[in-house]
RNA sequence: GCGCGAUUAGCUCAGUUGGUAGAGCAACCCAUUUACACUGGGAAGGUCGCAGGUUCGAGUCCUGCAUCGCGCACCA
């Protein structure tokens, strides 16, 4: 037997080992598998962010995907695990303009290219320590498929795209309220802004014969409209279009009633006024009966000149002024102290949004949500858990149309231009158009970039090469997606939308969401609170197997974990325990050779039973079966009753004996491997079977 | 306001189709160098959030309620 069994495993020393020779076999690679490996199963991995480290989520993920694809593997199809990298546009901006601010720079300050190559030369740094990192959890993606969001094929094909849908009448340019963040100056869609309740003041206005209410009176210098619900009786004797004079917050001005159904009657007094360019609903009142808009607040969210005395200050400087100016005039009815709401914030930042009106690129969403839908209802993409079917559904019922520009450099250009003259606009992909052909103006490129999750929503077709490559032809549609439950909305959606148009197919059959990983009291883990926990940190001290273990044992689809580490220190005992297993069978089958011929039907059936949980996705109960069954019935009753017989029984009895060690601890590191990849494949290598072939390619025990 | 999820041992969580409650950790007792102390054996610990209902039988199915968490909407 090998020395090294006489010493407690040892992780560290292990790990990057077994993940070199694992890389120089190219058994990542489905190209290089043996020829049993014909049918393919491809899992697309959602590429983490290049802005930095990976976190708990990310280990989790990895471990699940690596777990689905190195069982695959070892049935013989033809696995494939694409690896990926997200240029992640916004988020990526953020973290670097965190490290401007740090150093006392603004990158409102800087000239755009050079950002730009700060920014990628940032993104290309960090990727590499992503990269170590994927590596670490053991994960068994194919390096040579590798792709980034901003590979220029990749670039290319969603710029092609968005021509696509533009010459489909899908894509259009339009001056829409959109959700505007002050500090970062950017537009945000539906999914980037969060809800924050908070209590502001109600106050309430005299407006002519009405009262008013609003939370929001800064807003309020333009309004000339003043609407209520057509079956209100309290309003019954004013009509739709008749106008009234009344004195205002800077003079007299001229208004006019309109009745429209979206207002709620039993809210405040049942009117209001709109304020169409900084409010979702005003705007879409103004549209429907057809009212001007003007802009009352500028984008860095000072009041502009219509303002009068106020022009030129801030919002939380205003509004009090005003409300005193206005009780000065006798127009303030009264102020309700405890109006609490919810207001949308910057995801990232959490500032107030701003709606603002702004000519922007924006999905026609509806007929793109129908395919989605239809997919979905069809049974051809099924998710797991499948209360996400519904929530799914919801959502793609109730579509927003989807503003898809930034106004930030870090991303991929829209490939579009305008007018400097009379701002027509053209789509040019191939940037040749130099006049616009109404005026004869110059064209100026568009500098804005596009949403992330427009790229991100065509990456299981990018990352294989669409539409040419033969990966493209061999792996799609995938097989599996693996992800985190929040990108229901953010990512899901999207992928399968894009699939179904560009391809005509879904881009994958099984959705499988996982649940947020949380500290160990279950609190969300972040940087303000100090509970992040690093998955590299866990490594170092138990290995990756044992946090692999610790991260999937118990953890249901869908439902979040509490990360413990009391727990992964649990499952690092486990390591340890199978290779004391190995240290007694391989002393006790000194000289023996594994043979094949025995069976145990007890360890069969498990193993039937934890092939089944895995085609199922229940990861958490396969691998606590294993975990059980190697511990207290092999360790701890067959090995106990082992010595007995080896000591005590016949020649005949003792060999058959060895030959059932042997064959139990070979079936169980077969059916363990894809969840502790590195013990199984370490103790592999020192079992006692003929032409055995790395574990990784090994057959999987179970049918 | 609408929707989703959770509520099971001290803690963190399992419990696949309804058939006398499970794991890990912690705590308790015993064993003291055993393949493994990163150990073994044992015992203890739960009216499965509450109230009804269906059933021969409910942690599991149905209804209502409560508490916690999350999402969406409104956000005048």
């Amino acid at each position: 037997m090998n020395d090294k069994f006489l010493t407690p495993y040892n992780p560290t020393e292990t790990e990057d080992r077994i993940y070199t020779q694992w890389k120089e076999s190219e058994y990542f690679n489905p190209d290089k598998l043996p020829s049993r490996h014909r049918t393919p199963f491809t899992i697309i991995m959602p590429p983490p962010n290049a802005n930095g480290h990976l976190h708990a989520g990310h280990a989790l993920t990895l471990t699940l995907q690596d777990i689905f694809i190195r069982y695959k593997r070892m049935q013989g199809f033809k696995a494939l695990w694409v690896p990926g990298a997200d240029h992640a546009g916004f988020e990526t901006q953020i973290v670097y303009e965190k490290k401007l601010e740090k150093e006392g720079k603004s990158r409102f300050k800087m000239d755009r290219d050079v950002l730009y190559k700060e920014i990628y030369d940032f993104t290309m740094e960090n990727k590499k320590f992503m990269e170590h990192e994927i590596e670490k959890m053991g994960s068994s993606c194919d390096w040579s498929r590798e792709k980034f969001t901003l590979d220029p094929s990749v670039v290319k094909e969603v710029q092609k795209t968005f021509k696509k849908l533009y010459d489909d009448g899908l894509v259009y340019r339009g001056s829409r309220i959109i959700n505007w963040c002050t500090k970062h100056q950017t537009s945000l869609s539906d999914v980037e802004t969060e809800s924050k309740e908070q209590k502001d003041k109600l106050y309430y206005f005299k407006y002519g014969p009405f009262t008013i209410s609003t939370a929001r009176p800064e807003t309020k210098f333009g309004d000339k409209y003043v609407v209520m619900h057509p079956d209100d009786a309290r309003y019954a004797e004013y009509k739709h279009g008749q106008t009234f004079e009344l004195e205002w917050i800077n003079g007299p001005i001229t208004a006019t009633v309109i009745k429209d159904e979206a207002i709620d009657m039993a809210f405040g007094t049942g009117v209001m006024t709109i304020t169409p360019w900084h409010s979702g609903i005003d705007f879409e009142i103004a549209e429907r009966h057809n009212l001007p808009k003007e802009q009352i607040i500028d984008f860095v969210g000072k009041l502009l000149p219509i303002a009068g005395e106020f022009t030129g200050m801030k919002i939380a400087e205003v509004r009090p002024k005003m409300v005193e100016k206005l009780k000065e005039k006798g127009l303030l009815v009264k102020i309700d102290e405890e109006y609490v709401h919810s207001v949308p914030v910057c995801y990232k930042c959490a500032t107030t949004i701003e709606p603002q009106v702004k000519a922007q690129w924006f999905v026609k969403m509806k007929p793109l949500a129908e395919l989605a839908l239809k997919a979905v209802k069809e049974g051809r993409v099924q998710f797991m858990p499948d209360n996400f079917e519904k929530i799914f559904k919801y959502w793609m019922e109730n579509t927003l149309d989807w503003n898809i520009s930034r106004q930030i450099v870090w991303g991929i250009p829209i490939p579009a231009k305008h007018c400097e003259k009379c701002d027509e606009f053209v789509v040019d992909t191939e940037d040749v158009t130099k006049e616009c052909q109404k005026c004869k103006g110059a064209f100026v490129k568009d500098t804005d970039t596009f949403d992330t999750w427009f790229s991100s929503g065509q990456w299981p077709l990018l990352a294989l090469g669409y539409p040419d490559s033969s990966d493209f032809k061999n792996f799609y549609p995938t097989d599996l997606m693996e992800t985190g439950s929040d990108l229901i909305f953010k990512w899901i959606p999207r992928m399968v939308i894009f699939g179904l148009y560009l391809a005509g197919k879904e881009p994958f059959r099984h959705v499988y969401l996982h649940g947020m990983v949380n500290d160990a009291q279950g609190k969300k883990m972040s940087k303000s609170k100090g509970n992040v926990v690093n998955p590299l940190d866990l490594i170092a001290k138990y290995g990756t197997d044992a946090l692999r273990l610790g991260l999937v044992v118990g953890n249901t689809p869908g439902s979040e974990i509490s990360l413990r580490e009391d727990k992964i220190r649990g499952y690092k005992n486990f390591s340890n325990k199978l290779w004391n297993i190995t240290r007694f069978v391989l002393s006790s089958a000194e000289g023996e050779v594994y043979e094949g011929k025995v069976q145990d039907e007890e360890l069969a059936k498990i193993l039937v039973d934890v092939t089944g949980d895995i085609e199922n996705y229940r990861l958490h109960l396969a691998s606590e079966k294993l975990y059980h069954y190697v511990w207290h019935r092999f360790a701890d009753e067959i090995l106990e009753e082992s010595k007995k017989i080896l000591k005590e029984g016949s020649e005949e009895e003792k060999k058959e004996r060895k030959q059932l060690l042997l064959h139990i601890l070979a079936q169980v590191l077969r059916a363990l491997h894809p969840f502790i990849p590195f013990v199984t494949e370490e103790i592999w290598a020192h079992m006692p079977i003929a032409d055995k072939k790395m574990l990784i390619i090994e057959e999987w025990p179970g049918k």
